[in-house]
DNA sequence: GCGATAAGGTACCATTCCAGTCCTATTTAG
DNA sequence: CTAAATAGGACTGGAATGGTACCTTATCGC
């Protein structure tokens, strides 16, 4: 599946509620009280979203976390990122250059930058958005491409 | 990770492949060795795509398969549906109504949008994009969204 | 100052999911 | 009839996920 995972839509539901009051501090389990998630869970979220910077911490007895950023300069994708670290489609690579064919394959190639542009994409949807949508709210998302030339390349690519 | 799984990374090869001469019966054998992936996860893709109505097969000695439409009629999308199934950005609802604040769950209606958007835009990405993108290709995805309305939504969606 | 509270960090376990393998039909060419 | 190739399952090892526990560090209120 294409799928979000769980840690990262707990996420966004997490942070869509701190979008409300940006400036208001709260505890991991005030959040988990009204999300209804597990009091770890949210903890370990919280954790990760301030490491990435979305969140600021305050330590000791009544601490808590809040937005470090206004809720239109934090993006989705600010999210995705925080959570499930960074974007990459395929794996190509991953294994070390087990693909000796990679500098000639198009097709990852082309995954790299339809990545890039999901990626863009989620990058341009703030937690404002999210907040408050407003009712006729639709992302419309359109792929620019030009004419494709004749198949004549060659796929070697393995792994 | 927002990432494609291995399968269906592999899948996209395999159809670049076989796009390249639309026409010509090929097993899974001959795919395994050009592509360097084993044959029994060629074949396994083989079934998948064959099962979601990409493929044709041919069954018996000399059989094999090929492309049932066109290169140029047949997207990304549809590659990632036969091996991954249907697009879905959350689980919400997948554990049958454990959310009982579903309808006023504001951030899942946008997590469908976007997935939405996604969807249509990898469906517009052909086969025939792949294998012959042309030298500058670059997909351009844009998210269009209108001004944000001030936050006041409760959000209270559990799981 | 002290205890309570809450974040920071690390490590661990259980479960699920994925990728790959294997086995047994079924179909067709020769 | 036999070999070759797809069809369609079932099964398994391993990795990743996600949830939990424990301890440390920092701050507030008394």
């Amino acid at each position: 599946m294409f799928r979000l995972n769980r840690l990262t839509d707990y996420a966004t539901v997490v942070m869509t509620l701190m979008a409300e009051e940006p400036s208001r501090l709260r505890g991991a389990s005030e959040i988990a009280e009204i999300t209804r998630l597990e009091q770890p869970t949210v903890a370990k979220l919280l954790k990760l979203l301030g490491k990435a910077g979305l969140l600021s911490s305050v330590r000791g007895a009544r601490g808590g976390y809040r937005l470090l950023r206004s809720p239109e300069q934090i993006s989705v994708g600010d999210i995705i990122a925080a959570i499930d670290g960074p974007f990459a489609m395929t794996e190509c690579g991953v294994h070390g250059g087990h693909c000796h064919h990679e500098s000639h394959c198009q097709v990852r190639g082309n995954w790299r930058k339809i990545g890039l542009a999901i990626e863009s994409a989620l990058r341009s949807v703030t937690l404002l958005d999210m907040v408050a949508p407003g009712p006729g709210w639709t992302p419309k998302i359109t792929v620019e491409r030009p004419r494709a030339l004749p198949a004549t390349l060659q796929v070697e690519c393995e792994a």
